[in-house]
Order: C-alpha cells, then structure tokens, then sequence
RNA sequence: CGGGGCGUAGCGCAGCCCGGCUAGCGCGCUUGGUUCGGGACCAAGAGGUCCCGGGUUCAAAUCCCGGCGCCCCGACCA
C-alpha cells in the first residue's frame, strides 16, 4: 500500500474527546473515526488490524473443533421473550421501532433455537458453534474509544455438550484456545474467577487485562497466582473471637453514635467485636446483613447468595418496619417486632460465624445490645461470604496479600448449563431413549478491545509499538529524498520486490513532504521494522533498517536487502 | 439516571461575563516558488446554518427559555 495514495488519515493533533492512549493513537493513525458515542468507522489500517486479530481467532477455534458459522443480528423480539432476556436485559437491548425484532447483544437465544430444531440425540453432541459478528449493546455510557461502545465485533462461541464432564471439555477445550488468542496477539493477560452473573450458570472466569483504562476491578496476589473479579475476591481474613464466658444480654444508652467508628471509639472495643446491619430488599423481603466491623457488604454476592437482585432499604421504610434508623438496627428481637408479612431474614458474614459478646443495634434509637451470641440470641439463616475484600489483605491462597487493580475484560468464558434449552425446550434423547435439557456453554471475545488492549500495552510518546502478530504491516518503506531518481528508484524496486515476495509493505513515497513529517508517520503508525531509503546511504550502497520498539538502527547493503527482511520477517 | 464541562472552518482553539464595524488564531487544504534525514519557509487563496428552535433587543456567537449532541466523574453493566 502506498501512502501516497492509500486512505490513511493521520492528525498531529489529539482530538478533545479522546483521554486515553488507544482512543488518541486509534484517531490518530488514521485507523478509526467515531460516527456517534461507541459507533466507530474502522478505516483501512485499522480494519487490517481487525482482520489480523479475526483471523488469529478464527485458527484457534478451529483447531478445538469449533465451526464458524454466521447468525443474523437481527432477531425476533418473542424469541428473547421466552428467555426472560428482554427484561433482563432492559434498556441495554436494542428493539427496532417498525418490527418485533431486536439487534441481538449475543446470540444464545438464536444458538438455541438452532439446536432446538437441529440436535435431537446424544450422538449429535458436542458441538462448538461459533461465529465473529457485529454485536448491539445500548450501552448508557459508551467511552474509552472502542473499548466499550454500542457496536462491536465479537467472537462468541457456543457449546452443546450431553453431559456435565462433556460440558467441563469443551469449558476447558476454550481456556485453552483463548490462552493461545491472547499470547498470539501479545498481551500481557491473566485469567480470573468471575461472577456469572445475568448469564446464569455454574462457573465463569474472565480473560483480563490490568489497564487503568479498565472498567473492572480485580483482586490478585502479588505474583498473580490468585486472581478473581471484586465480585467473588475472597481473602483470609480471621473470624471474630469467640470468648469462653458468657455474658448476658444487655441494652447500653449510645448517643449521637451512627458509625462504626464512632461506636468502637465510643465502646473503646475492638472491631472485631462489632456486628455492623446492612439492610437490603430482596425483592419484597426485607434482609439483614450482618457484617464484622467496617467490613464491605458485596452487593453481588449478596445477590449471588439471595438469588434475586437487591437494593438497599429506603431509610423511611426501614424506620417503618422497625422503629429504628439505619445506625441502630441489630438482629436482636428483631424479627419480633416487624409485621409477618415483612418478617426479616438475618444472614450474617462468615467472619461472624459463632461469634459470642457481640455489639449490634438495639432497634432502638441511641441504643446498642452488648453480649450478643449469634448463636444464642438469634436464629441465622445462614452465614455466607459477603465482604468486599480490600487492598492489602492476605490472599486466599496463602501467597501474599492482595492488590486491587483496574482490568479491562478481553473475553469471558461461562458454563451456561441448561437455563436457555430449559427456556427454548431444546432437549434431546439419551441412550437409554430418556428426554434431557441440552447443556450450554458460552464464550466471548471482544475484537476491538484486542486491538484497543494491544495499543494500551505497546505505545510510547511517538505512537504505537506494533507486535508483528497485528502489525498492519511488517515493513514501513519510507522514500527520503524524492528529488534523487536513485532513491526512487530503489525505494520503488524494493516495494516491487517485497510485494512480489508476498511481504506486507506500506510505502511512503509521498513526494509533497518533509523527511522529518515521514519519520513522524512512520513512528506514529508503529510497524515494526523501518526501511529506510535515503540519498547518503544509497550512495554508499546501504539501506537503514530501524525497529520501531527498541529504536535500534542498522544499515544492511542493498544487494542482500531482501534476504534481511526476510530474514526479519522470520524471527 | 445523578454531578460537572463543552458545542464557533476538516482538526485544535480564542471571542461569550460586559450585545455593536467584514467572527479570529494555529494546524490542515488549494496555487506558485524555495526547501528536502525528525511534523520546513515565503507569497497568494478557498473554506462558517457560530449545534437546533424560540424569545428579548434598533442590533445576538454573546443575554433568556426549550431541545439535541459530545466528553469527563459516578451509578449501571453477559
């Protein structure tokens, strides 16, 4: 490709709207430009790009046995009815104003009803189905440049398996497969633990990038040997003491004390002595949460553990069912007091689990209960793992203590089991003739997010720092000194000569600007290797070669400059 | 959905508070000339519904009301 001619719009310029490094060099060298907020044009560069990572993917999936197939976009609103996603998904999923249809935010509604109609016995299992396509997401706040916007390229695979273990394989089957994706494309990644979710299903873990540019949170050791989304991070760290004596309940007057803090600074007890109440409605049943201390309620295991949504109590409602604000509320008595048909579940952190001389809420304003024993005073329904881990606790896995860091998700792998053929009613006989749910997996890959990830990880002040596995080209050919018809020549003959040996070359033979203006481009584009034909050298019989990432410069003799690239193309 | 900011030439911005001549600057673009190893220089030029609609006024980019779009922070998020 020619500079001279090709449609690569560079700006020297950094729009206003772009804030992090991707988003500013994707505009700048010409790859991509933004049609509306997360709609964005790919141009040629960026689209060669594309293509390198689609195609990474694609020999991947096809080497676990995955077929490529492609699935409409648009799809029957009745066909996400039936799965309860229309709701689920709520403002998130686009609906055409003219027709019952959705653009399909992924695809296992239509994946499902393929196997509806198409898989009916054991023997057609498994299955890996996948297609790269063009997904639909109305997302509240596209940002960040094509990391997150309301059209994007993704790879979304599907498994049907006949049994659980056959469902692990193909789970593992693209573990694996995505390993490799993600080496290839040169990004530093690692895999976490994830929250299912939405999605449903029985296990999930998330491909991840560390990136400040990311817009979840991670908990991992120091030498990433545990690693799990905030949702379901876990830590070490020790129960509330449980004391051999046992003391009597007792009611102390606590004024003007609401936090925490105040209460341990008031009481001059430990943390470890407090059991904070969260309250939250799960759906129209009012739940109190007993945490250790200032301990973090974790909203998503919270609903992990409820299985319905929550939402924190309204302060008026909670005064309401208990005659008590939000700083005084305790498990104590308290399921006595509230109308039966709004009685309390009390679930507690298992930090707290047979904890004894407890300080809780009175449910009484200006009042605390001293000497309380969970076992004792209260009937739990249930002690579960609901805190927020935080920066600095000691790991799970016993190797150092956690970090909190900012990752962006590259893909996401989910064993879906059989809520959408349990939905659709796609079932199929076993051997024995008898009727079974077909069992799901999905897997995800944002394409753009590769892209955008590689460029986050591989840039410097200049541009980007191409990795030859998505470089848009290998070579960078630039023509100095268009005014010699012996550099013309030469550039022009190695151009013929590398595009004859089927070697990616873009070539500035711009004759209208500077030398300097070229070496701009040629950094900001980021190939990985320069070739550099200037009049001093020529003369001399020599062509200068830089590598964009180390900046180190060498000159090869021209007679042999063939045999060198591709000699560097290889290695 | 809450908070903040912005919308003026293809891009980046000034002008707006405090209304007033022909709306300006840099980059880019066109033409001619000079230059030619790290975003050159000179000269001449083209390019504007000042986001949209309404209002106030002799007069609106500027003030007022309403709307739309974009960005940032938060909430939300397979």
């Amino acid at each position: 490709m020619r500079l001279s001619s090709g449609f690569i719009p560079t700006v020297k310029e950094t729009p206003a709207e772009a804030v992090i490094p991707s988003h500013k060099l994707m505009i700048r060298s010409g790859m991509v430009r933004a049609l509306g907020a997360g709609i964005y044009a790919f141009l040629p560069l960026g689209y060669r790009v594309m293509k390198k990572v689609m195609e990474i993917i694609r020999e991947e999936m096809d080497a676990i046995g995955g077929q490529e197939l492609h699935l409409p976009a648009l799809s029957p609103l009745e066909l996400w009815e039936e799965t309860g996603r229309v709701k689920a998904f709520g403002d998130i999923l686009f609906h055409l104003k003219n027709r019952p249809l959705v653009l399909a935010p992924t695809h296992e509604e239509v994946i499902c009803w393929l196997a509806k109609n198409h898989i009916s016995s054991y023997k057609d299992m498994p299955q890996i189905w996948y297609q790269i396509q063009t997904k639909f997401r109305n997302e509240p706040r596209p940002r960040s440049g094509v990391l997150r916007g309301r059209q994007f390229i993704m790879k979304d695979s599907y498994s049907l398996d006949s049994t659980w273990e056959g469902l692990d394989t193909s789970y593992d089957l693209h573990a694996q497969a995505y390993r490799k994706i993600f080496s290839r494309c040169g990004l530093k990644f690692f895999v976490v633990g994830a929250s299912s979710g939405a999605m449903g299903g029985t296990g999930s873990q998330e491909f991840m990038m560390e990136s400040r540019a990311g817009e979840d949170v991670i908990a991992v050791s120091e030498d990433l040997s545990y690693a799990a989304n905030m949702e379901i991070a876990t830590s070490l760290m020790p129960k509330a003491p449980r004391f051999p004596e046992n003391l009597p309940l007792e009611d102390i007057h606590t004024p003007n004390v609401k936090t925490i803090d105040e209460l341990a600074r008031f009481l001059k007890v430990d943390h470890s002595r407090l059991a904070k109440s969260v309250v939250y409605w799960s759906d129209e049943t009012p739940v109190l949460v007993l945490m250790m201390g200032n301990d973090g309620l974790n909203e998503a295991k919270l609903a992990g553990v409820l299985g319905t949504e929550v939402r924190p109590i309204e302060p008026e409602r909670l005064l309401e069912l208990t005659g008590a604000d939000g700083g005084s509320i305790g498990p104590v008595g308290l399921r006595e007091r509230t109308p039966a048909s709004k009685r309390f579940r009390i679930i507690a952190d298992k930090r707290l689990e047979g904890a004894n001389n407890l300080i809780s809420g009175a449910n009484r304003n200006d009042y605390h209960t001293t000497n309380i024993d969970l076992q004792r005073d209260c009937q739990i329904d249930g002690y579960y793992d609901l805190r927020t881990v935080m920066e600095g606790e000691p790991s799970p896995n016993g190797k150092g203590t956690l970090r909190i860091i900012p990752g962006v998700e590259l893909g996401h792998i989910f064993k879906l089991g059989t809520k959408y053929a349990d939905a659709l009613h796609a079932t199929f006989l076993d051997e024995h003739g008898k009727e079974h749910p077909i069992i799901m997996g999905s897997y995800g890959i944002g394409v753009e997010r590769i892209v955008a990830c590689h460029i986050e990880q591989n840039n410097d002040a200049d541009g980007i720092l191409w990795d030859k596995a998505l470089a848009p080209f290998l070579f960078h050919l630039v023509s100095v000194g268009t005014k010699s018809p012996a550099v013309v020549e030469a550039a022009e003959g190695l151009y013929a000569s590398l595009n004859q040996a089927g070697m990616e070359v873009l070539f500035d033979d711009r004759k209208d600007v500077s030398p300097g203006f070229k070496f701009k481009d040629a950094d900001l584009l980021g190939m990985p290797y320069q070739v550099i034909i200037g009049e001093k050298n020529l003369a001399a019989g020599n062509i200068e070669i830089k590598e964009r990432k180390t900046g180190k410069r060498w000159l090869h003799p021209r007679v042999t400059i063939m045999e060198h690239l591709q000699e560097l193309a290889r290695t």
